[in-house]
DNA sequence: CTGGTCAAGTGGACCC
DNA sequence: GGGTCCACTTGACCAG
């Protein structure tokens, strides 16, 4: 079926035998691309011609003598024509030299118009369905290799970018330990300064005797100034003297102003946050350390939170706290 | 024998 | 409705 639609089609029929028998004619009709074929003694055969792609580069060489040897103008006879017409009913490859022609056509524009296309058919001896066909796989050849471009254009980006991804992570990661190991260091630092300082209050009273004598008559025990402090916080002082917070290196807690800094102001206010920022920035300490001064001014005061009064108020703090200490 | 390449077939979508 | 385009397929041919 496909055989007899191609030997209908087929431009042995109809072109090729056209060129064969009208060859010079052909030849005299001289188009600019025309020149490239100038030098060939034989006109461009159709689709049925058996000539190699590479027969004129060098290349390999097919038993494609057939039509060149068998069908000389001068020489064919009936025998000659019933295996043209035999060998005609395989695919042929297009000439070397309709290929170069079609190849600079298709260079000038990819597409074909009617008129082109007729033209086109008409120089090369070929059926203008034969030149169409030819677009269209060139076309198709075209898009794949664009295609192909394309991959390696976004592989290269892709690569490029992963590359740049992966140095970031590690460069992530190295500041990551980094942050850790200093935040650890400051974390020992003011261990150690909370201990020297607590040794230095609890020598304080020893060396202060009339203080602890005061105390201790007072209130006929032997007190600490440290239990003191803390039994002062816990008698619904609206002061909270907390005894930790008095000996923060952070915030000077013993100032009236901490309590209320803690207890009034958002601390996320960027206002609130900058004030601590600036206030203690000579103390160059992580966050974490002052929401833990946040947290135990509130917790060390249980009538502060059991009280229903201005609960919503504590409550929003809280939040603001714990999603910070999450953090 | 197999895989690659090329010309051509096929069917659907689109346009005038 | 005919022509064209496109994606996919088929069949011929060749080289390794």
């Amino acid at each position: 079926m496909a055989g007899e639609r191609l030997f209908t089609n087929s431009p042995a029929s109809n072109s090729n035998m056209n060129t064969l028998f009208h060859s010079q004619q052909q030849n005299t009709s001289q188009q600019p691309l025309d020149s490239l074929f100038l030098s060939s003694s034989l006109p461009f055969f159709g689709s049925r011609t058996m000539v190699s792609f590479e027969d004129a580069q060098g290349g390999r060489k097919r038993c494609n003598s057939y039509l060149f040897n068998g069908f000389d103008l001068d020489e064919n006879g009936d025998d000659e024509m019933d295996d043209y017409f035999q060998q005609s009913e395989k695919k042929r490859r297009l000439s070397v030299e309709q290929v170069q022609f079609l190849e600079k056509s298709f260079e000038v524009e990819n597409k074909l118009e009617p008129d082109r296309k007729t033209k086109i058919a008409k120089d090369l001896g070929l059926q203008p369905r034969q030149v169409a066909i030819w677009f269209q796989n060139r076309r198709a050849r075209w898009k794949n290799k664009q295609l192909e471009k394309d991959y390696e254009s976004l592989n290269d980006s892709y690569e490029s970018l992963k590359t740049d991804y992966d140095n970031i992570l590690k460069e992530k990661h190295r500041l990551q330990s980094e942050v850790e190991s200093l935040s650890k260091k400051v974390l020992a630092r003011e261990t150690q300064e909370r201990e020297s300082e607590t040794k230095k209050l609890l020598q304080e009273p020893v060396m202060n005797k009339p203080l602890v004598d005061s105390v201790s008559e007072g209130e006929g025990s032997k007190l600490s100034i440290v239990e003191a402090c803390n039994e002062s916080n816990h008698n619904n002082n609206s002061r909270q003297e907390d005894i930790s917070s008095a000996r923060s290196d952070i915030l000077d807690c013993d100032s009236p102003c901490y309590k209320d800094r803690v207890l009034q102001r958002n601390v996320f206010e960027p206002e609130y946050q900058s004030d601590l920022s600036q206030d203690d920035e000579d103390n160059l300490l992580p966050p974490y350390n002052i929401f833990t001064k946040l947290e135990d001014a509130h917790y060390s005061n249980p009538h502060h939170n059991s009280s229903g009064y201005g609960f919503q108020e504590d409550d929003h703090h809280h939040h603001a706290l714990w999603s910070w200490s999450g953090y």
